[in-house]
DNA sequence: TGTACATCAGTGAACGCGCGTTCACTGATGTAC
DNA sequence: TGTACATCAGTGAACGCGCGTTCACTGATGTAC
């Protein structure tokens, strides 16, 4: 217990009850995150929470915010393994790729702080920015850095950088929803694997506008696989 | 009141909670489909329901039956307004086009609809073809199809078909995600057109391996307006 | 150092809400003779 | 054609549940003198 975190009476029932309303979206998403339940985790009276947040929404959105920079974390870690050497043009795709990956295989590890990362943000007709809290929503400005980056190397047409983000978000996203809670989700771990690196690899071809010259063995897997059509 | 629709008491209550229910989930998604509610607007006592639906996810799996026939028809309608005589090549990658713009324009004019369309299917590790009630989903059904004739046509190379289908609905998927629940919400709609258009051509790219020959207008103005990143 | 006091984090009980579901029942419909 | 009966779609009341939130309160902590 650090010696910030002694307060009053429970130490600090604020810091508390975010952990346990992490806990709560972690199995069941943000429809999970109830007062009652997270007070009755800490062992406290369901309203000794309304000392720390004005009410539940209150809670649930720093309980996002917790999620997203556990989602934007996952992202660096994936990129901070990235190997070195590589010409600076194909090192910014192979941040793109990992960046995507790394999205998608942190809402299928843990779907619930997906959701409560997605569905919580502020609710204002700004810049089509992704904020929380007016500032930037972690994960979205990883993305932002990482397309900018591809430009100065010169593995993105400058022509073709406008919208891209969300050609790549939407892709990514898409994929992460399918495989959490649409029909992907039935499916072994290593097919969602091969599905995952292919939808990443059209969505990298798709910004481009052409395939991208080295793509990792994974997503060459994926292209010979078995499928599904008629 | 059709004859067949005629029966003992109420007339044909079943397809009356149905209907109820599909409104119910137009406003507030699956969640707002609760067996007292519809009950009540029907006029009926809240127990009735139990002679025709085993309970509460009986009777929102038939809403959700209803809601993908109602996205399978607004993507039928795009396609079959298709302009004639066009080659057979650029024929299949406007119906591709079409297909993806009107899952996106879907979800935005009825997200409610869109909701529970996606999120209700059956919980069987298949062949991972999207099915509810062991028959395929009219919209994937839909997008196989146009893959297909693709492939028939030689706009698609038959090596790249394989997962297709995975890239294109993750794209339409997220973007519409984005666009109902996410942060592009707060948006006019002539921007979300320019995203959604350059969504769709970006996710067609994609899948191809390089750009369509002839994009509409809509999808050259998307590249060319003001854009979000730094 | 000791005491009076203000602060404020937590308590205990209660409120009203809407939900899914079950029970024993009623009464209209269709059918057999 | 008339009557007895079986069927079954609907009723009315009640159950237990968990929720967010409000109320008046208690009692531990920190502070001024």
């Amino acid at each position: 217990m650090s010696p910030a975190a002694r307060t009053y009476h429970h130490g600090d029932l604020r810091r508390a009850l975010i952990e346990e309303g992490l806990q709560l979206a972690r199995r069941g998403g943000p429809s999970a995150v109830t007062l009652r339940e997270a007070t009755r985790a800490v062992g406290v009276s369901p309203n000794a929470a309304y000392r720390h947040f004005t009410d539940l929404d209150d809670l649930v959105r720093a309980v996002a915010t917790e999620a997203q920079l556990a989602l934007a974390r996952a992202i660096n870690e994936r990129v901070a393994a990235m190997p070195t050497g590589l010409p600076a043009d194909e090192a910014s795709i192979e941040r793109l790729r990992r960046v995507g990956l790394a999205y998608i295989d942190f809402a299928r590890a843990e779907p619930g702080w997906f959701e409560v990362a997605f569905s919580t943000q502020d609710h204002q007709p700004s810049e089509g920015i992704v904020t929380l809290g007016d500032e930037v929503v972690a994960p979205f400005q990883l993305l932002l850095d990482t397309l900018d980056e591809m430009v100065e190397a010169g593995a993105l047409d400058a022509g073709r950088r406008p919208f891209a983000e969300w050609a790549c978000w939407s892709a990514v996203h898409g994929f992460a929803d399918i495989a959490v809670h649409g029909p992907v989700r039935w499916q072994p771990a290593p097919v969602i694997d091969a599905l995952a690196a292919s939808v990443v690899e059209a969505a990298i071809t798709g910004v481009r506008g052409e395939p991208a010259t080295a793509a990792p063995a994974a997503a060459a897997a994926a292209g010979s696989g078995a499928h599904n059509s008629g």
